[in-house]
DNA sequence: TAAATAAAGTTGAACTATCAACTAAATAAA
DNA sequence: TTTATTTAGTTGATAGTTCAACTTTATTTA
């Protein structure tokens, strides 16, 4: 395996980026899986924020998610379909919907919570908190390189 | 905007992640689309190597970008598609598939790279050089707490 | 050597991402 | 007020991801 070693060492951040979010999210959904939770990262992803809002507009997931707002259409549909979420017009702007969780959708937001921290202890192991914060502070500032259009 | 940044200030590492992950791909494109090449960054992922290694096969690949078998299979049916590389079985294992950039591959590949450094330097504008450093490393880190399965 | 197992790839299905084109409703401009 | 523009969301098309099931070829092992 040196020859993978050395190949990763060469691997620039782009790829690094996508190769370890490509992990991470099969990680969760196998502690999922083996916890008998049916959920993907992103599923998770758009429900924790409709669990934090109370009543989210697609328009906010999407903005708080930075995904496109036909994907929040599509991942919203399938929560819809497993009866987690539902979607509420709203009275005041009919142009919007509210995302409601169901009673199954809090039961699983809770089941989840020690998945993703399962997950979360996995993938920071070994990694001094100093580090961790450095990690997350480029990642933000990543994020703000490129917001502006 | 600051409702929105304070949202973003409580994001946790793994939507970050994937939050950079979208933002890059997404700039990646936009800036090889501005140049006059149709290019998706999972296929430049792919590409890379296949120029690296000369001959690569689909396992390799696999390995070497940390994507699932079925990824590589699809992405270098696009590839073949576009004319970029082609299949070539190999002689003494029959089960495996080398895969060789034409002509066009290779020219691809190098109008490429340019696209790259300036993506590359957009996302890490501002960012010192020891806090990319550590950023890597952390990647790095993490690629290996996830690897052993 | 014959049978079992492992490895390299492919295919189908369900889900997600992105783009472009679209509907419907709200707001701005004339 | 009527028209133009913007905004929220959906739909269709194409590409990539993952899982499971499958084919074909190599390698083990009995």
């Amino acid at each position: 395996m040196e020859n993978k070693d050395s190949l990763q060492f060469h691997m620039n951040m782009g790829k690094l980026i996508s190769s370890v979010h490509n992990m991470i999210t099969r990680r969760f959904v196998q502690n999922a899986h083996e916890a008998g939770l049916d959920i993907s990262l992103d599923q998770w992803m758009v429900l924790g924020p409709i669990h934090y809002h109370g009543d989210a507009s697609q328009k906010l997931l999407s903005d708080f998610c930075f995904k496109d707002k036909t994907s929040i259409t599509r991942i919203v549909n399938t929560l819809e379909k497993k009866n987690l979420v539902v979607r509420v017009p709203d009275q005041l702007d009919h142009r919007v919907n509210r995302v409601i969780l169901t009673t199954a959708g809090k039961q699983l937001f809770n089941d989840v919570l020690p998945i993703m921290d399962k997950t979360k202890k996995e993938v920071s192991r070994d990694i001094s908190e100093s580090d961790i914060e450095t990690f997350k502070d480029v990642l933000t500032k990543i994020i703000s390189n490129l917001e502006n259009e």
